[in-house]
DNA sequence: AATCCCATCAACCGCACCAAC
DNA sequence: TGTTGGTGCGGTTGATGGGAT
């Protein structure tokens, strides 16, 4: 017997959120904090399934989420992370405050995999990829040393790795400026820390416009409006409110929220 | 101006994990 | 100890916008 869907599909709605829906979800959460994702949508008097209104909110709702492209230092944070933790997404984007799993994990493959294939690095392995088809190549030549033909291709194969060559360095240099950065930091990737909000000081974008989405378009509208009636917010954020980059402006007391999530959890599940 | 193609990202799906019983 | 239900996670899909032709 398979496991009963995490809810009856009939009659709910899947696509793009809408402006009314994401205020109803939001209204909701601030009031009674976030707690049986399934039984949510019906209090809520939403016609979606729990799942899909803890991904709207913890994706995209979610008063802390830092909007906007992941800037440099982030990146590189991403890239030493994943090559430690691997497709951890989750737990690599506990390190980045504001981000979520999702956001990184498109990053990933949209941004990053590509600027490390273009740098000579293989985004599974973070080896230059000179280096792993060498050591793909020795495997083969231990397997069967005679098979391996000597062709033209092979010269251009160096030229190609001497340039990789140059783009690899270049990445060890840019690498090592980061990691010189961490040391300052007092940061040290092996460590895996946690990152306290006050410590990223990260330059927000965000006039990178939120997504071109239709719904995304309909909610930031939305976000930017919307007044959060029950919400404590940090007074750092009010300020901010005329600013289209308030979002960003999270990072600064983003304890607060931490602070308010906890609250939210702890007393109030009706 | 119309169409095609590609990049991006929000949202969905299915599986894994964990706590409660 | 096994079962069940709720939630989290990672992979994938599909809608959309923008650039190229």
């Amino acid at each position: 017997m398979g496991r009963q869907p995490c809810c009856d599909k009939v009659g709910l709605k899947k696509g793009p959120w809408t402006a009314e829906e994401d205020q109803k979800l939001i209204n909701f959460i601030l009031t009674n904090g976030q707690c049986c994702w399934r039984a949510l949508p019906k209090l809520a008097g939403l016609l979606r399934c729990g799942k899909s209104c803890r991904l709207r909110w913890t994706n995209y709702l979610r008063p802390d989420l830092k909007r906007g492209l992941l800037s440099e230092y982030e990146e590189q944070m991403v890239i030493d992370l994943h090559a430690q933790l691997g497709n951890r997404w989750s737990k690599i984007a506990s390190h980045l405050p504001g981000r979520t799993d999702n956001e990184i994990k498109n990053h990933w493959n949209t941004h990053i995999k590509k600027k490390l294939m273009k740098m000579g690095i293989d985004p599974l392995t973070h080896k230059p990829l000179q280096q792993q088809s060498q050591q793909e190549q020795e495997q083969k030549m231990d397997k069967s040393p005679n098979e391996l033909p000597e062709t033209s291709l092979q010269s251009t194969i160096t030229e190609a790795k001497e340039e990789e060559k140059s783009l690899t360095s270049a990445l060890l240099d840019y690498r090592a400026t980061m990691m010189t950065m961490d040391d300052i930091d007092g940061f040290c990737t092996d460590e895996v820390p946690l990152i306290e909000p006050h410590e990223i000081l990260v330059p927000v974008t965000c006039s990178s416009a939120p997504s071109s989405t239709s719904s995304s378009c309909d909610s930031s509208k939305l976000l930017e409006e919307l007044q959060f009636p029950d919400f404590d917010w940090p007074t750092d954020c009010n300020t901010s409110n005329d600013n289209d980059e308030n979002f960003g402006l999270w990072n600064d007391d983003f304890s607060d929220w931490g602070g308010f999530a906890k609250r939210q959890n702890k007393g109030s599940c009706w």
